[in-house]
DNA sequence: TATTTATGGTACGATACGTATCGTATTCTT
DNA sequence: AAGAATACGATACGTATCGTACCATAAATA
């Protein structure tokens, strides 16, 4: 990304002090274990890196940015895509896994944190969706394409709105708290989507035009 | 709330001014129409309110329940809940209706803005719950439960689930902004809800022992 | 009239983001 | 070896904005 022609010349002045990096990273994870992110300060990021806050906001311009990149990494590598041979068996064990992944976690928290953080900063909206929502997304949709590949669901689905039905009621519980993330609470949304989906192969959603 | 016996006695001192409280949440509404809620100051509202902003943290303790003050009945006027005699009616109803209201106007930016600030404040996480979550979500289940009434719907369907896949699907694309709001959304995620509840009178809500 | 409560005006404390500056360090180029 | 380019740590500062403190005054009751 920064140099494509990385064999040919290497860059001109100082490298990045990779050292310096990493430890940027690993005090923001530290701090969003203690405080999470509304207490982060990058002060105390600054502080307990060993670095300068200079040398922070050289290479993330806001606070988002960064504990955009401290999460990601880790909440993508909790995030496999079950491959069960069934719709019902890979949806439910995809959104048993991310309820597992922030029920009652550090994670779950920063989560919560960096999508309300999204909407204060156009800027990081853009990163968010692009690098984040996108990615995630895309490896959710497998699990569609499967189950129309083996013939278990008609080519005409929606993908985008089956993904938004299961995973928009998980986030949604998430972010209002109204109730909790139970197993019941997946069962019966999978249930529920998949049997919709499976009513009629030529399908509820071809019936777009029946007002 | 503030005063039970209100024809008993008077309250000894100065009463409070009613043209300040309305002034305050006119200026706030104002403001959030012209800025938003990120770049709505405290200070701005008490000069456009002609009020001083001791006056405004006497009542509202925070900038969050102020805005979710100005903001809650002008939302709540706008979602009455439709009776059209079928689920897939209603449900369609309620929902065009809430993404007229939500979709590219203040109404749906200051909804953003609200859910966003309740992840940092937990006090306001409450209110916002108490007051907001749950009796729109009670005039929602109105729906369901006339749906079962007719006999369209198995009593053993867990309303809760229906309205988080509803609008939990709704508010995913409002936040994360991944796709539009559109007419096509609306219909396939209620037929597919819907379809899904029907499948089967004993139901998809039943299978939940079986994994 | 005394007491109680609310109001407007304003100054101030606290916090924290993000910028600016400076001397120094590390690397490549010539 | 000298110079150019880039990164670094330290630190002070500007800016914004929330929320509090204090005051004299206004409006009501007892």
């Amino acid at each position: 990304m920064t140099e494509l022609a990385s064999s040919a010349s290497a860059p001109r002045g100082r490298p990045r002090s990779e050292r310096s990096h990493r430890a940027i990273l690993d005090a923001a994870n530290e701090i969003l274990e203690e405080h999470g992110f509304v207490d982060l300060t990058m002060d105390e990021v600054a502080q307990r890196g060993g670095v300068s806050k200079a040398t922070i906001y050289r290479w993330w311009p806001t606070k988002g940015t960064l504990v955009f990149e401290a999460f990601t990494a880790n909440f993508l590598a909790r995030q496999p895509t079950p491959n069960t041979g069934s719709l019902r068996g890979d949806l439910l064990g995809a959104l048993r896994n991310w309820i597992k992944t922030v029920k009652g976690t550090v994670t779950g928290r920063t989560l919560v944190a960096l999508i309300a953080e999204v909407q204060r900063d156009p800027d990081l909206a853009e990163i968010w969706r692009e690098h984040f929502v996108t990615s995630v997304r895309t490896q959710h949709r497998v699990m569609i394409d499967r189950a129309v590949e083996r013939g278990a669901l008609s080519p005409d689905v929606d993908s985008d709105v089956v993904l938004d039905l299961v995973y928009g009621s998980a986030y949604h519980r998430l972010l209002q708290s109204h109730l909790p993330l139970t197993e019941r609470f997946a069962q019966n949304v999978v249930d529920t989507v998949v049997a919709g989906l499976q009513m009629d192969r030529a399908g509820p959603n071809g019936n777009v035009k029946m007002t």
